[in-house]
DNA sequence: TCTACCCTACTACCATACCAGTTAAGCGCA
DNA sequence: TGCGCTTAACTGGTATGGTAGTAGGGTAGA
């Protein structure tokens, strides 16, 4: 019989703390734990069979990512959605990648271009309609580019900014959306695969730009679930 | 009689954990705490007069940056500086400021530009043998830049980030080096004060890139400090 | 002298207990 | 009926207990 799982997920083998965040996490940008619920250390940690300690660690790196508010001794509560704070990630991220893309476009590792491509292939013949393939295969590509341009490190730095706005891509990401997507990451690769670095530059920070198309239709539709700011 | 204090510094009336934290990141990247050393949660917990909870936090913060090396069951122990950590930090830093210092070059606001301007005065006006004092301006300076951009939470992401160099900073400073460091800030803000994006944002870039000059030098000069990389 | 084993001391991880502070519901009084 | 106080339930923060696992020193045997 096999006794290492408990109820949602959590395995031994690996330390609970990082478990229950990446679980917590995984909801939140779902909108499994909607904007301004409240979460309980004690509840959490009952619902998962573990302490509150694991969970509480969990909380702070939470907070830190600004997934969720601790309020000392009143509560910790799932944070609404703000506009500001989507921009300023979105601005980070915009940097790095801009950097990142025209390293991968200075070394034109062969192996790398034949890798993206390959992805792009990937992005295309999964049906629009699975969103959160399409999202994991547009993580994962941009997660290769860093790793082409030798950057690994740089993408630990965005996935500990991304999830503002993996939250509102998750609400926008729809089918004309995607087909717009991949042919921006067309763009990228082909302005790699020539060397041009500006055209490369460029189309990154086109392509991640596309994420305020969506965001005022969002923020005013499902208003609930964004911070009035 | 004032009891708010114990003997390193821990105050009532902030949580602990936080307190700890930077308390041990300051002493690591001040190298009063050696690459190599061993950290003991039981240890940090009885010097401070706290318990071993909140010193475990501080930790899992260190760790997360790099600082600190947990390994379950075995011990924590302050890590080497690696040069490749160091220029990792660096990339990414330099990636985010150079399109903050263009965004402040495009707002021209005289007023975030004369504070620029006093602060470069008075970075002239400490005495160059102070080595903190100046690394302390210098930081605010970079702060200042980032929100006169209106991007303060791209400081928060830098702040993350740079303690690998800090830790390179805070052995390589020296009097020259402090001239040189200033004269670039003046360029940044000249640059600024014209609107010349473009400049700026080479300027900045140079400025970040001062490190890598240092860098060789110290790697092999105090190898004992640096991870073999 | 060297090797293999055991045993002790120590580690971080997890669970539990206790605390101060906040909140809200319910009761008593006007 | 409506207001104000009391109080009990619950919050996160801190302290402490207990456990599996590691490392290193010392001892017994060859």
């Amino acid at each position: 019989m096999q006794i290492a799982e408990v109820p949602a997920g959590i395995s031994l083998g690996e330390t609970v703390g990082p478990q229950v965040y990446r679980l917590l996490r995984r909801r939140i940008i779902q909108a499994e734990l909607l904007p301004g619920e409240r979460l309980s250390e004690s509840e959490v940690a009952k619902s998962l069979s573990v302490s509150r300690q694991p969970v509480r660690e969990a909380f702070i790196k939470l907070s830190e990512e600004g997934l969720v508010q601790v309020l000392p001794q009143r509560g910790t509560f799932v944070t609404k959605i703000s506009v500001a704070a989507v921009m300023d990630a979105r601005f980070v991220r915009e940097a790095i990648e801009a950097d990142v893309v025209r390293e991968v476009a200075e070394n034109r590792a062969s192996s790398a271009i034949d890798e993206l491509r390959r992805q792009i292939g990937e992005q295309k013949s999964v049906p629009h309609s699975d969103r959160a393939a399409f999202l994991r295969l547009d993580e994962l590509f941009h997660r290769t580019l860093a790793a082409a341009a030798g950057k690994s490190y740089a993408w630990n730095v965005i996935e500990g900014v991304k999830a503002q706005m993996d939250r509102v891509r998750f609400l926008s990401v729809d089918d004309m959306h995607v087909t717009r997507l991949i042919d921006q990451h067309e763009r990228i690769v082909e302005a790699i695969a020539s060397g041009d670095q500006s055209s490369a530059e460029q189309a990154m920070r086109l392509h991640l730009r596309e994420i305020l198309n969506s965001l005022p239709a969002i923020a005013s539709g499902r208003a609930e679930l964004f911070d009035r700011d």
